[in-house]
DNA sequence: AATTGCATGTAAGGGGTTACATGATTCT
DNA sequence: AGAATCATGTAACCCCTTACATGCAATT
């Protein structure tokens, strides 16, 4: 696992860390909690919970797995081990490699000229409600957070890490109603050509 | 290549589209201009090159390739031809795909307890360095931009993703400032615990 | 003459998504 | 009983980076 360089293994040795998880419920903390800053999918998360198992990182839960009545057999629970909390302590300390992002939306605006400003009129439109409907979701998240911070041990870290998508969420807000503006203004302009 | 998912050919196609380039220019150009929102390996460009080139969408120039008199055999530049011209139109119409980012620094921060306060510390204070030093990069190449607006023909659309950078590092200050403050005072308070 | 940088290219291999298959459980 | 959902798993396939190989050009 040290030579590896995904960090799947981590994402489940993180969650697991907290509370015994099934694949399934990794993958649904991933896909709501996470998913602003970081994504999984099922194909990466049953194979590494299988390797991470085999090498001693995690163990199946053998306890009865029928909690709350559902689930009874299907349901392959994981706790995490000695030795898997020791990795996960200390990957936290290595340095974090440098983040590649890609924004094709950017991309399609440096490479659009005039000509197609209805275009990009709508894309910024599409960016500004898919990031704004993310926002209120983990405006929620966070209101209910704040109200009982006793449930999470690292409540606080968790506070930081949502306040970093909030102030990403508040200047995609600021640039998309600027952006917009500056398109509706060359829209008009074509439609009405300004006498020279 | 419309059945592809990459985006590299349109990366090619867009660059082209302003001037006619040798893959390594390309890459150079990837690597400084759009480097805040995008990248590109040697891999990928050459390759794709030679695919764009078959399918008629761009295509080798031919004239003296001698310019400046450096580079006069090896270098292969490359012009857009006119269904080349098409496709990138195309693309620009297509819906923006939902962009996949991946912070590995919220991961280790929301992963983390307060036992590891001095390391998190160091990772922000990390974060906070590389992009201050790529806002400050492009500061310059913004400042340029402005005062000879027409040497790129698409200014102004230059300027949009150029603003979306400076307002994306401007939040990531924000937050390193507040986040390096709360770090900070968690040591102290670990340090020189408060009675109770 | 040798080193450094420019320039093109390829092969290997890992990372990750997607699609599919399968079965159990719950709901209507 | 049938449909929807829960739950695990696998195989194919693409994307992309990395490492290496090669040769030309410019510099010392």
């Amino acid at each position: 696992m040290a030579a590896n360089r995904s960090k799947t293994g981590y994402v489940l040795l993180g969650l697991l860390n907290e509370e015994n998880l099934t694949g399934y419920e990794i993958k649904k903390i991933v896909d709501t909690r996470l998913s602003f800053f970081w994504s999984e999918s099922f194909g990466q998360i049953y194979p590494e919970l299988k390797r991470l198992a085999a090498g001693g990182l995690i163990a199946v839960c053998e306890e009865p797995v029928s909690v709350e009545g559902k689930n009874s057999k299907q349901s392959i629970k994981y706790q995490i081990t000695a030795s898997g909390r020791y990795e996960l302590q200390e990957w936290l300390k290595t340095p974090v490699e440098k983040e590649t992002v890609r924004y094709e939306l950017l991309l399609k605006l440096y490479f659009s000229n005039s000509s197609s400003s209805a275009t990009m009129l709508e894309h910024v439109r599409e960016f500004e409600i898919n990031h704004r409907r993310q926002q209120q979701l983990f405006g929620k998240f966070e209101a209910q957070l704040k109200q009982n911070l006793d449930v999470h041990s690292n409540h606080s870290r968790i506070l930081m890490v949502l306040s970093f998508g909030q102030k990403l969420w508040e200047s995609y807000a600021d640039w998309c109603g600027q952006t917009i503006a500056l398109l509706e203004q060359e829209i008009a302009e074509q439609e009405n050509p300004p006498n020279e």
